[in-house]
DNA sequence: TCCCGTAGTTAACGGTGTTATCTTAACGCC
DNA sequence: GGCGTTAAGATAACACCGTTAACTACGGGA
């Protein structure tokens, strides 16, 4: 049982460079340009060393996005905690680190949301970890301090969430700023995000104003 | 430049024959099973013989993933016909027709939304494609017809379409009815979006409520 | 008949994840 | 000190991958 020789220190070390030069390779060339061989050389070792270490290049990378994960949950715990609990501000400063963190880490960011593949998982072990109840408790309060309309608190942050990962979805696809369609609408995603903060609020209804029945609404489903 | 032999009908058969192997080997597998011998195998041919109708594997999978935009489009198209213009209800069948299209394809739909690797496009070239110009209309005829409020209508589209597209996104990770943690929110994608309805319409603020200051609110950044 | 383009084949190359097998060194124990 | 065990690594090899090169067979035009 106990490990005969070696320190299990340098054993971890070593793990632990494996692990980095992974993030380095996903990072900058995404997942086609990790392979173990890659990573070996970098790390100065045979390509069967790594197998030592890991089972296979599946958990290698997941373990390399388990640490992403945790550091997007204090890159988030920060933004939370430089404003008012209870605020719509916070919730706000959530969400744009969410986006910040996407877009200052896009590739290795990609990585993280793209191996979804095969494995369902509950909701805890997701991207967002422990984002998810951070968030959640972001909104509960938000609630008790009037600021947020009465609803079921999951359905909210399933809402915002749903928002804020959508777009960042969206533009890690197309670079917004280079599509043509887009004149009016802010460039950066974080700005971006801003404007919708407005919408979000007071919703996408016209307020007020009585439904004109204006439009030829009678032909219906026509072409 | 004209062809020799071989009537161009045949090559354009065997062509959408290759395609459709493709989309089932895709639609079973994902992107991992899919492999050039694995589609010649299924329709009888050999590997190489592929790269007579199509430059490499890239272009193939974009071939397949284009097809299955444009039976997407088909089917937001749909959706939206059966709804009065200008109505927020034919916005909402939008959507839900969005949703409905990905888990009924699921795997599928993975692929198509996961290839956006390395080349960026412009946003007609997105799997929404025409389902881009199709929703806008429809913004646009919202906000004519008074049901929606006024803004720049391309920042209303990426309001809802981020909405859509991150719901999508997240549901097709976790499966949200193995959660626990929803326990009060609806458990099919389309139940939970007409949950959203409601949210997007009327926003999340507390309506006219004063902001109240009870929550300790003073101690702010507390950890 | 000769030629050329089409449609297809087989063989091969370099790269991949992974396994099996071997070497070496360090330690506990008799 | 010698022995056995085990960690930590290396090498060789396997099966598969995308892709290229070289070759065959055929079906019209000239």
């Amino acid at each position: 049982m106990t490990p005969r020789t070696a320190n299990p220190e340098r054993a971890a070390e070593v793990e632990g460079t494996i692990l980095e030069a992974a993030r380095d390779v996903l990072a900058s060339g995404g997942l086609d340009a990790l392979s173990m061989r890659v990573v070996a050389d970098r790390v100065g070792l045979s390509a069967t060393a790594i197998y030592h270490y890991f089972e296979n290049k599946d958990e290698l990378v997941k373990r390399v996005v388990d640490r992403g994960f945790r550091r997007f949950g204090n890159y988030l715990q920060e933004a939370a905690a430089s404003h008012p609990r209870g605020s719509l501000e916070r919730i706000q400063a959530l969400s744009e680190a969410y986006l910040r963190f996407a877009f200052e880490n896009e590739e290795y960011f990609r990585v993280l949301f793209s191996l979804h593949r095969s494995h369902p998982q509950t909701i805890e072990d997701l991207p967002e970890g422990g984002g998810y109840g951070l968030l959640r408790q972001a909104v509960v309060d938000a609630i008790e301090a009037g600021t947020m309309r009465q609803t079921n608190p999951d359905l909210m942050v399933l809402y915002l969430w749903s928002l804020v990962h959508g777009l960042v979805t969206i533009a890690l696809s197309c670079q917004i700023d280079d599509c043509p369609e887009f004149e009016g609408v802010p460039r950066s995603p974080v700005e971006l995000f801003q404007a919708f903060g407005e919408l979000a609020r007071s919703g996408i209804r016209a307020p007020e104003h009585v439904v004109a029945p204006t439009v030829g609404a009678g032909t219906a489903g026509g072409s």
